[in-house]
DNA sequence: TGTACATCAGTGAACGCGCGTTCACTGATGTAC
DNA sequence: TGTACATCAGTGAACGCGCGTTCACTGATGTAC
């Protein structure tokens, strides 16, 4: 409805910030199509340029994967950075609100998800990629280190580090098997959210942890008996 | 080293048993390069045949795809009953064995498994595929079931459909980020058997059972101290 | 048992298509003086 | 402030390539009689 297309009616000769948008083209063809389903040549026609202009700015359509998903590990780190909040209130409460945020990411930005786990650009190939990676994974690995220094004594553990990878496998598993919407997802009866709640807290229990929504006390452990978080799943 | 090339030299104008042999062919592409990065051309020329032939078989190439997951989930239905093993000998010990050998399928048969759950194919939309996939998934379910009729008397659990969905979710969770050694992998200090091992065993301990190796009685929870599995992996 | 014929399962040539990539080019922008 | 010039960031034409798909065909196989 407007006169003028985008306030800059006219691009002109010059496009201003191809990188930019070429980024985000790919990004909407990814959240389409899958990472598989988006060529070089798509991005530039996706961004009103012509299939040579990308070469200016991505040595190759990996090169621009690798991008995204340098952005995407960027993105993710500051999203769990922000739910972990330093363990407030309490690690374990911060603890689960980490899984959530992993799966609120994985759901609201399919496309970097899937340019950092399922594209299968190598990661460790790439330093840069890899430190954003690990960066990422730190906040998880932090998390879990606050959380076994918080194991009630006399309960055997593993490492923080396997603790850490225990989550995100957990949590990557739900996301990937039934956390987005695209396509081929298989159906629950339960919501992918809550699925990984339980998840959570009974592996929480599993260490020693007290798994109720208010926890009494902070060293108070496993022996509740009410309904607990999962008891709104269907029988 | 033989002057016969294979027992039957010439294969003749007729292959005698395409299907299976653009079966095995697809199956050794994707295994090599990932379940995108084949094509129907790519499979005809591997089986040794024109790239019109495989349409005598095969609709296209989702369809042949198709039959591979079909194919997978089939197997995938027999390693893991026979790893349950009707929950001989006692539940929770078959429980972790599928567990392991939910693993082993995806490292030992990554391309039926890349097949299954990464290729992108539509299962629920396919009756046939849904209940194979299905079926495979009862296995883990049914043994969900057995799993919390036992569950001690004053621990609060999960529905049995959402206990295996959890196990599924982790294994999937390990397998498909440190599973498989197809390029991209991620590299860790402790083997995925372990990492997985471990958390089943925690995700055990939080419904009450006892996890120990040999666990002293069926009530006894949560309160040993020794090394446990994870007692080999690194600090 | 032999023959004629239908059916089956391949061939290979051909096509259109879109992708990746290169290239000489040119319009726009920034800057030295 | 104005001008000349270098550099930058696009264009568009061109290419080779491999894929998917169709088609009339033909060699091989099975079967009715």
């Amino acid at each position: 409805m407007s006169w003028h297309k985008d306030r800059r009616p006219e691009r002109g000769y010059h496009h201003g910030n191809l990188k930019e948008a070429l980024l985000q083209a790919a990004l909407g063809l990814i959240a389409e199509k899958g990472p598989a389903g988006f060529t070089f040549a798509d991005a530039a026609r996706s961004a009103g340029v012509s299939a040579a202009a990308p070469y200016r700015h991505f040595r190759d359509r990996d090169d621009l994967l690798a991008s995204i998903a340098q952005r995407g590990f960027e993105q993710f780190e500051a999203t769990l950075t922000a739910a972990w909040d330093d363990g407030r209130p309490d690690t374990v409460s911060a603890f689960e609100r980490v899984g959530k945020a992993y799966l609120a990411f994985a759901r609201n930005e399919p496309a970097f998800y899937s340019a950092m786990f399922e594209s299968g650009i190598p990661v460790d190939l790439n330093p840069t990629l890899m430190a954003a990676s690990e960066r990422a994974f730190g906040i998880i690995r932090a998390a879990a280190e606050r959380l076994a220094a918080l194991t009630p004594p006399g309960v055997t553990r593993p490492p923080a580090l396997m603790m850490a990878l225990h989550i995100w496998s957990l949590a990557h598993g739900v996301a990937s098997l039934f956390g987005r919407g695209d396509a081929a997802r298989r159906k629950l009866p339960m919501s992918p959210e809550d699925l990984l709640e339980a998840g959570v807290l009974i592996y929480l229990r599993g260490l020693g942890f007290p798994t109720e929504r208010k926890a009494p006390a902070p060293e108070t452990v496993a022996e509740e008996r009410p309904a607990g978080p999962w008891g709104k799943a269907p029988k």
